[in-house]
DNA sequence: AATATTAAAACATCCGATCATTTAATATTT
DNA sequence: AAATATTAAATGATCGGATGTTTTAATATT
């Protein structure tokens, strides 16, 4: 007989209690903001020891479905799960399959095109504000010092916000999140910084003028640029090293 | 003076040893297969009580960094970081932000034909036996009672697979987790069924032909028509209601 | 009315006891 | 000697209660 029985792993306790409030959550029984018992009361509830249902409520919170507040009015509440903690799950998982750069500028260069190309025709002049705003504030970094990556990765974070589309938004945040957290990987020379200067600009340009297919092969090229930028040491990049300091790799030239 | 100052929270020590022990595995510290101290031993350690360092180690297990074991040589293991943990993350994240069938439907359309063109490079006979043997498996599936969406996802998760980009194959396997679980829609009729099947056909023939530019076009043509029959009532789509029954839902026709 | 104090609710932490599970070591049987 | 059964030890799981800390509501004071 052909058949496959998993282990079933003794029921923990705490566990049990997880999956009772996550389905009520994701059954709509919970709504965002309501309040679940006290500690004690729950665990009452439940017919279980106050450590365990504890512990259900951390690990709930560790999904973040739940905050828990401390103080008189105080308790668990349901809690809308924010980016951050999906970040952290796919800079968690990528870790261990640790995809080269290649990897990333490919995803990147599947989705980011094609946003572009929605931004084109849903764009709106104040859109357009932000993203010169941003060019401009990338110009005037001062050396060595800043990272682009945080306005790099703002002007990124606009162009999908544009297109309205939630899933792409995730994606390529997270994307981009677990780039710099697992590659760990910051340009900060002023060469690299003008010459992605000049492509933000391309790309607002073909923005500007509504056309797509200008945009899209603005942004190909972008992405192509960066990763040849990432993959070469060339130039210097800049790696943050365990103890928090910056190292300056110099390629093998 | 513009600056925004956040809330510190007040430092839970659970929270802090959650972060020392994950720090020390994304630094490489800790490997896979590691064994972290008993919870006695630790608690020592860190100069906590055992509770705190439960706590700690129930939410990086809830984290997916580690495994528990109860048992004589039991403990706390470091692991790999499963699809399974970051689907979850994906659904709990999504099932707030809600977004409508069309965005589940874009974000496929932006990835899965980019996909199919660097399977028609890679594919080997093999693969492609797969996949036959997947649609065959399908058009054999009995009415009614069968849920098409297993072998379908096998389907696109074998393409994703075969295009050999890591961070690919997680983000299509968890939309498609997403919409599964929080759409809750799964086609039964033999029409529908009958129609994946083709579009499958042909996006194999494609492949096989080695011909990357058709195999795009059947992906985009299938991927819009499965949009079309999810969003159409018509026909007959299932719903799995709260309770776990399943409920016909007639289109407004 | 503003401020300071107090009280109460709820989580945070700690402790230690007991139960359950798993595996290693040992004893027994064949 | 090998297979099997028993026992023991290590470790997590659960429990319950004691105490500390934080936050806010209620109260008292100025």
């Amino acid at each position: 007989m052909g058949f496959k029985f998993e282990t079933v792993k003794a029921n923990r306790i705490s566990q049990n209690i997880v999956e009772q409030i996550r389905s009520a959550i994701l059954e709509g029984e919970l709504k965002i903001g309501d309040q679940l018992p006290s500690e004690k009361d729950f665990a009452r509830h439940f017919g279980v020891s106050k450590s365990s249902l504890r512990e259900a409520y951390r690990v709930l919170e560790a999904y973040g479905l739940l905050e828990i507040r401390q103080g008189m009015s105080g308790g668990a509440f349901v809690k809308k799960v924010d980016l951050a903690t999906i970040k952290d799950s796919f800079v968690n998982y990528l870790f261990f399959q640790n995809p080269g750069i290649r990897e990333y500028t490919q995803i990147r260069t599947f989705i980011e095109p094609q946003v572009v190309k929605i931004c084109a025709e849903k764009i709106t002049d104040q859109d357009l504000e932000f993203l010169e705003d941003n060019i401009l504030a990338m110009e005037h970094e001062p050396d060595g010092e800043a990272f682009m990556s945080d306005l790099d990765i703002a002007f990124h974070k606009k162009l999908v916000e544009i297109a309205g589309n939630k899933i792409i938004s995730l994606i390529v945040e997270s994307v981009q999140t677990a780039l710099i957290n697992i590659k760990q990987i910051v340009h900060t020379d002023r060469q690299f910084l003008t010459a992605v200067c000049d492509s933000h600009t391309k790309i607002v340009n073909a923005l500007r003028d509504r056309d797509p297919e200008k945009a899209s092969q603005a942004m190909i090229e972008h992405i192509n640029e960066v990763e040849k930028g990432m993959l070469a040491s060339k130039g210097g990049i800049m790696i943050i090293t365990e103890n928090g300091l910056l190292k300056k790799e110099q390629g093998s030239q």
